[in-house]
Parts: structure tokens; sequence; C-alpha cells
DNA sequence: AATCCTGTTCGTCCTAGTAGAACAGGCGTT
DNA sequence: AACGCCTGTTCTACTAGGACGAACAGGATT
């Protein structure tokens, strides 16, 4: 899997590109060459294949990624059943609570976010939908830590590291290994403060009938109001009676 | 534009494996071959590639585009600046109308939506964001060319044609051309069942201070209630009220 | 007017991607 | 239980075609 089997060096190349004029917000062709260090004209015999393609457009000697990409996402979510089933189940408890609401999943050994639901007083955070987080340092992840084979959670940890985020963030792996038990034990997982100064996080699994998990939902607010009964009871609760809610849908439809 | 000016086959050829992905719902090497008429080897090394770089992902001899997708749709939105400023707007009017409102740009000569924001009684039909539509037969795509430079319009026809898509499509030019100088004349379009059956859509466009056209709004009900005063008048008024609101919002921000 | 940026085109060399066949493993059938 | 028929994967060779560097063309700035 981390061996390079033969592979088309021109594919890499390509996104490599897209994901250069994400990363500088559009650019031009010397620009990007400089960036990725390649030849002017190498740069510009593949924009020029994303613009045939109409992946990428290019406005006054800017390029920029175009929308055929937001098809592809759309796409890539939506055959997601988790997606469809729980999406509803979230804006319902964003509401109810007023706080942020988010639905994630595992991919490469990173959470994506594939959802969130804001409540009227829901903090203003960078998370989008599509961004990838560590899984170590957030409820999402620990959540779906808890759940998963014991090896590959070893797997990803060898992989990703343990970064350190914050103080809070846990960074040794035998911490994070008891962490994960009492998840297990509690049904939910916390994150106080762990990806980011001033937050806290509640979440909880969403697993099939056999225990494979699937997903995390959870719940994000400021430690002001992330504390006593509400911290410790009311929001698990309600977390994980919606949990119990999408599981139900996922099983019987 | 159209000139095949020397192009990286490669990318093309990881591109179609894509939007075979898509357009099968998920696919094995051999049906990926045969679909695309490629060796099952270069199918091979090239789903090889796009594991690696994280855009597919496999599960049990199923391959499937990957949430790397999702993460690049949603900046191709979220980088125009319509998208942020019309959102709100059109989530009150969905609210307020208790109907189907969409926000829409063009792209390629194609329309896209970006944005769908659903009321209480909305219809339920095919379109999601990221959908491409042709021009000639939406309110929407009739609000967009009816602000464009003619010789763009004309440009857009000859490459896209104009097919129908039911018994009201308007699928000749100068019928078409008369119908945008109306647009431009009431300041909205409409499309009386031209694209769907059953279906009628009000739209109006967004444009810059110097009458550049940047996008369209629209809103879409069954022809039961979009008929009467409502049809004529409160809808498009409501559509203007709206269109100006995020005008003037792009041009102050 | 001349310099210094762009983006684009051209032509060559050799890499590296394509293609086809052979291999390996599961599943279902007989 | 052994066969055939699917998969996905690996291997090897050939040569198509992509990477590269330099040269070109057009604006803007000086």
């Amino acid at each position: 899997m981390d061996t390079p089997n033969p592979t088309v060096q021109a594919t890499r190349t390509s996104l490599d590109i897209v994901e250069a004029l994400v990363r500088l917000d559009g650019a031009g062709v010397t620009e990007l060459s400089n960036e990725l260090d390649l030849p002017k004209s190498t740069v510009h015999n593949h924009l020029n294949t994303l613009r045939d393609v109409e992946y990428v457009v290019k406005h006054d000697e800017v390029y920029n990624v175009g929308l055929r990409f937001l098809k592809l996402g759309e796409y890539s979510r939506s055959r997601l059943k988790i997606y469809d089933i729980a999406k509803p189940e979230i804006d319902s408890l964003a509401e109810q609570t007023g706080e942020l609401v988010n639905l994630s999943v595992e991919e490469y050994g990173r959470g994506v976010y594939l959802y969130l639901a804001r409540g009227d007083d829901a903090v203003h955070l960078d998370t989008h939908a599509g961004m990838q987080v560590h899984l170590h340092c957030t409820a999402l992840g620990k959540a779906i830590l808890a759940y998963m084979p014991s090896e590959r959670v070893t797997e990803i940890l060898d992989t990703m590291g343990m970064p350190a985020r914050t103080e809070q963030t846990i960074t040794d792996r035998d911490a994070l290994r008891e962490e994960l038990d009492a998840v297990r034990e509690r049904g939910y997982a916390y994150d106080r403060q762990e990806r980011l100064d001033g937050l806290r996080c509640v979440a909880a699994p969403i697993t099939t009938p056999e225990q494979e998990v699937v997903g995390a939902i959870s719940l994000s607010g400021p430690t002001s109001r992330m504390q006593g009964e509400r911290f410790d009871t009311d929001i698990p609760d309600a977390l994980r009676d919606t949990a119990n809610v999408i599981e139900l849908n996922m099983t019987y439809s």
C-alpha cells in the first residue's frame, strides 16, 4: 500500500497542480512552476489539459479550479449512506442545542468532516465540509478509533503520528489507549481543548450491528458553555440518542 | 480553445476513470477496462496512482471516488464570492416562500447549480449542487444568457446546441433571442415546463454595477402553485429584491 | 525605448506509460 | 473435489508521448 507500485507520474503532477491552485488560491503558470519546481511548459501543458476537460478555469491569466470538482465532491459525499441518513438528525440536534454539530468518517487514517450543522449560538471555527483532521486530537476521532480493530489503530498512529495541537493534546500512545478504553466504557468521547484552545467537544460513534464503526457525530462549543451537567450528561445523552436513531435508520433501509 | 494543443494524455485517462467511477457508481478494474476500452493494466496503474494520492478508495475489489474531491469541491464553490453572499439570502427566501430556491453560475457554457435551499413545500427534483444544465431551457440559464454579450451567446449555442427537454423547450434560436429581449425588459426570466414537465421557474440575474452577469437565482415550483398573481408578480418581485440585496453586498465587501 | 515581467510555442531526447500476455486467487458449478 | 471462469494483479518490451529548456511574443513598468 505504501510501496510505490508502477504508477502514473503525469496524474500525480496534474493533481499536484490542482492542489497548488487551491493552496495558492489561484495562480499563474510561472507561480505554479516555482511552487512545484517544474518547467513552465510542463505546467502549461497540464493546465491546458485540465482546462480542456473543464476541470480548471482561467480568468485574466489566473488559473483556478472549476466547478467540476463540486459535482465530484457532492457525489463522493452523497454516495455514503450515512450522509443522507444523518443529515436531518444532525440538523435537528443543532437547532435543539444551538451549537455546532458535525458528522465525520475516517478515510486514509484521518477524520473527514462530511457535514456541519450550525445552531443559533454555534461557534465559528475553521471547520468545513471536506476538511481533514487527525483522529487522536478530536472527540470525533477518538470515538472512531475506540471502535476500530486495535491493529488498525496502531497502523494509523504509525503513519499519522500524534502531533500536538494544544497543550492538552494527547501525544502519548498509552495515554490514548487508556482514553479509548474509557470511550468504549462510556459510549462517547470527549475533546477538552485538545485540538483548539477554548473548544470542547463530545462525540458518539455510529456503528453497525456488528460493532463496526462507520463514522461519528460530535457537538462542539466554547468551554464556557460546555461544562457541568450539560457537558457531563445532557449533551452526551442527546448525542447517543441521535446516534442510535441514525444507526437504526442505517440498518433498516 | 477547442484546438487540441499539446496535452497530457495520462491526465485525461485518469479523469476519465474518475468520471466512469461516478457514472458506474463504483466499479472494478475489468468493468472500467471494458467501459473505457483500455487495457486492464493501464486502468490498474491509474487506479493505483489515484489511490496512492488518496483520491480514490477501494473496498472489497470495488473502487470509488474518495472524499478528497469533497474538499476540492467545497473550495471550488466557496472561492466564488457570490456563494457566501447569496447563501443566507436564498435560505431566507426559501423559508419565506416554502419553495425550492437555487443559485447558479455559468461555466463552460452550461449552468452549474451552486446551492439549493428547500422550503417546507419544496418540490423534490433531480437537482443537486454541482449539477450542470443547458442554459436555454432553464429560467436560470435564460436570466444569465440575457445579460451576456451577444457573441458569447452565439458561441455557447454553437457548442452546446438547443436540445429539447420537453414539448415546451425553445429549440429555435430566433425565438430564444426574442425571449431574451423580453427577459431584459422585465428583469427576470421564466421557465414554463421547458426543462421538466409540471415544473415552472422564475429567475433573476445577479449582475455587477457594470451590468456583467455573475450568476442567477431562481425559484422552482409545481405548475399548480406557480400561476396567477403569485407567478406573475409576487415571486418575481421577491426574487428581484433578493437579487438586489445580493448585488449590493457583492459590490460593498 | 528598453528592460523585465508574464504566458505561450517549438523541437529534441529519453523517460515512463501503455499494452498484452501471463499469473494468482476466489467462487460457483458440475 | 476438481474444473472452469471470473476477478485483480504482476511482468516485460516497445515506443509513444511527456518533460524539458530555450526561444518567442506580448504587456506593463521603468
